[in-house]
DNA sequence: TTGCTCCTCACGTCACGTGAGGTGGC
DNA sequence: TTGCTCCTCACGTCACGTGAGGTGGC
């Protein structure tokens, strides 16, 4: 037995269509090509009705799968004409690379959204106002070096320096960007002239370890720390916390998802000393009588 | 210190482009949509000279990220004029699960090619005429149901039934489809009649289990298996090799990779018992001498 | 007969890409 | 001055999608 009878039924243009997952219009527009026509035309009269046989099936789908890979029509045409396992090992290695890049590409770019979608969440649940001691986790992020900005080199000289700096994994400049102090005075002294900038990929081969973070909020464009270095050196004065580790600036709320300047918003978030050393009232998870400012 | 020197270096629109890595006609095409513009025109006489800012590299990647998951610029264009976290984090989430199909579905496509460029060298590697004895690693398959060929039931009809059932892991028509055997038996009796379908989709939840596999080819239209059946079945009885498990039917040629129907490349394999019973020599890596038609 | 599917043909879409022909910058 | 980059403007591209207006199938 062979399998000449694989032309027993036929489908109509959209059975055929809804069969292989794709819309009559593209068959139709395949069939204009010359790329992959009905099995045939009309019934008894000589209409112009499509009809496809099912062993068609595997044909569309392996037509999909090469549009999918980024072969052009007029490739696929040629190539229903005249293919051999030669030439398509070839174009399946050829395409298979350049796939296996958009794969790591797209996820990437789930990577990016991800971040940016965390970070508002972020945004959206803190109290502007409230300066707290948080347990955060630990993150990675991708460090640059040490930033100088002495003499007339601007911030932005030093900015386009980071993005410029052959990092080991390459910077991708979708990640959020935040700065990095490297201790409570630094910043003190200079709030908006970070010690090193960081980006927020999380396959930097940094971290910003987890532990005790005193955190505070602040709203404003770029650069505009406002009152609350002060109030957070004022809050852990009173408050007797040790800062024992790195300032992390970073901007939860910025251009990517604020027309306006002044509502942009800023987390400092300051390394402190261990839980034992810490009175239990300043923890926010333990009482809602938080300090405030 | 604010970040107004911000704009203290400008950059030619290619310069930009470079930097951020896309083409001055998607830069022009911004422009002149009114997605984003350049943070200056001309220098001191009013020409229509671009000039960008390095501040505004995180905006246009964080466009080419929209653009990216399929937000059109036109949805950018209105979010440029008026944003805020809750609509950002909409439509961050929108996209974030399309997104996150698409690379499945991606990965399915690289998949898919891998496995038709691995049968294609196989098919490449092979002395057609000859019958070995291979020891085979275990492959993943999505099995079928038992087909049903008694009656009118035309084998259309059966492979349709395949293609339609309703497999735990949904069967993606993409992969190649091959035709199993509960035996050698049934194989000799009905070659082109299998008695189940099986797609080579990795992600299948059966095995073709590692072993030893009778194994031969031949050329020819779907379902032509010539004399491949009878020359296997009398080297086993020469070499007194006993089949003990299901038969394979794959063909590593086929419709996907040529024009001409008559080199479709069709490969056999059956399972057969423990090396241990199997004479030394009819090892296709222990001697060249390996048994030939 | 009725409603449904199918047909063709021309034009639209989307995010750029591609010249042609010209001008400004260093 | 020369070669280089930049400009605008109109049209092209690619794989369909979208009606409009009409006919065949059951």
């Amino acid at each position: 037995m062979s399998y000449n009878n694989l032309d027993d039924e036929y489908l109509s243009i959209t059975e055929f269509a809804d069969y292989v997952g794709i819309t009559p219009d593209s068959l139709r527009h395949y069939d204009n090509k010359g790329i992959f026509t009905p099995a045939k035309y009309g019934t008894e009269f000589r209409n112009k009705y499509r009809y496809y046989a099912p062993a068609q099936i595997m044909t569309v789908k392996m037509i999909r799968v090469l549009t999918e890979i980024g072969v052009s029509l007029d490739t696929i045409k040629k190539l229903a004409k005249d293919r051999n396992p030669e030439k398509i090992i070839q174009l399946f290695s050829k395409h298979r690379y350049r796939l296996a890049d958009e794969i790591r590409f797209l996820q990437g770019v789930h990577s990016v959204i991800s971040t940016y979608t965390e970070l508002l969440y972020e945004a959206m649940s803190i109290t502007e106002s409230e300066i707290t001691v948080l347990e955060m986790p630990d993150r990675r992020i991708l460090l640059g070096d040490k930033t100088d900005f002495s003499g007339q080199t601007g911030y932005v000289k030093e900015f386009v320096r980071f993005c410029d700096a052959p990092h080991k994994p390459k910077l991708n400049l979708s990640y959020p960007i935040g700065g990095y102090f490297e201790s409570m005075d630094e910043f003190l002294n200079e709030p908006s002239l970070p010690t090193r900038f960081f980006s927020l990929d999380p396959k930097g081969h940094e971290r910003r370890e987890a532990g005790l973070y005193l955190v505070g909020y602040t709203r404003g464009y770029y650069g505009d720390t406002g009152v609350l270095p002060g109030q957070m050196a004022a809050f852990a004065k009173k408050n007797k916390l040790i800062f024992d580790g790195p300032v992390y600036n970073i901007f939860l709320v910025d251009e990517i998802s604020e027309t306006d300047h002044e509502r942009y918003l800023l987390q400092v978030s300051a390394s402190v000393k261990d839980r034992r050393l810490i009175p239990r009232r300043l923890f926010r998870n333990n009482s809602n009588k938080a300090d405030k400012f």
